[in-house]
DNA sequence: GCGACAG
DNA sequence: ATCTTGTCGC
């Protein structure tokens, strides 16, 4: 599951034409197994940025009395920080650690959410897309803000969505995942088309903004967790 | 040439 | 992403 190293470790202008290679290789329709499990995927950092903290989040999908999520299981791997945040080059500094999460992982997942984008890209390898590829898994990228694309604004209502293009095709969407707050950037990985994707995301909404895939991992991998679950066994005074 | 710019 | 407390609003 180790990538090599020269798959990891380049320059700008090196990553860039990897990015161009990869990119032909993503199937934009639908190839996907029956879903039982569905994983959210996130990248944290620790120490300053020198540590990456990937988080993988296991849920079990049930399609059967009212749809639901359940968590079965959350891995957490550390590694030292490789490559510093430059845009439209994320995934070379994210998917070494995640990589290595997913190893730890005792199942594998149907279909898998990032945190960030799909094909939602200058070059249409988002970290959503790159991840794909390596896992060979249908991928979703679910982002916070945007990175690539124009759109016009969005609806009003929860659900409400307008398309994300770029030269004249559509790479995503801009949904109101939750009314009243800003719209998330929903965009295709690997082996998904935009339809499914928003299907999806839209079927793992809960009252938040994020999608609980997403939400969950999102939670495990910031430093906030930390706090979060010491306070939960430390002392309280009032207690 | 001047901005924009996932996490 | 991360540094950080209280606070405004549904």
């Amino acid at each position: 599951m180790d990538a090599p190293l020269h798959e990891w470790n380049l320059e700008p202008a090196e990553a860039i034409a990897l990015q161009k290679r990869l990119a032909t290789r993503l199937e934009l329709a639908d190839r996907i197994d029956e879903v039982a499990y569905i994983a959210g995927v996130d990248i944290g950092f620790e120490e300053a940025g020198e540590i990456t903290r990937a988080a993988v989040v296991l849920l079990e999908w049930n399609e059967i009395k009212a749809p639901t999520l359940e968590v079965v299981e959350q891995v957490i791997h550390r590694e030292p920080t490789r490559m510093p945040y430059v845009p439209g080059l994320l995934s070379f500094r994210e998917i070494p650690a995640a990589l290595g999460a997913f190893a730890k992982l005792s199942q594998t997942p149907q279909l898998v959410m990032v945190d960030g984008q799909g094909i939602a890209h200058p070059r249409k390898l988002g970290v959503a897309a790159h991840l794909g590829l390596w896992l060979d898994l249908p991928t979703i990228g679910v982002a916070k803000s945007r990175l690539y694309g124009r759109f016009e604004p969005v609806g009003e209502q929860r659900g409400d969505w307008s398309a994300l293009t770029a030269r004249g095709e559509t790479i995503g969407a801009v949904l109101r995942s939750r009314e009243k707050v800003k719209p998330i950037f929903v965009s295709p990985g690997h082996r998904l088309s935009l339809a499914t994707s928003l299907d999806w995301v839209t079927r793992c909404l809960g009252r938040t903004k994020l999608p609980e895939p997403t939400r969950l991992a999102d939670r495990l991998a910031s430093r906030r967790d930390e706090k979060r679950r010491k306070a939960s066994v430390e002392p309280t005074r009032d207690a």
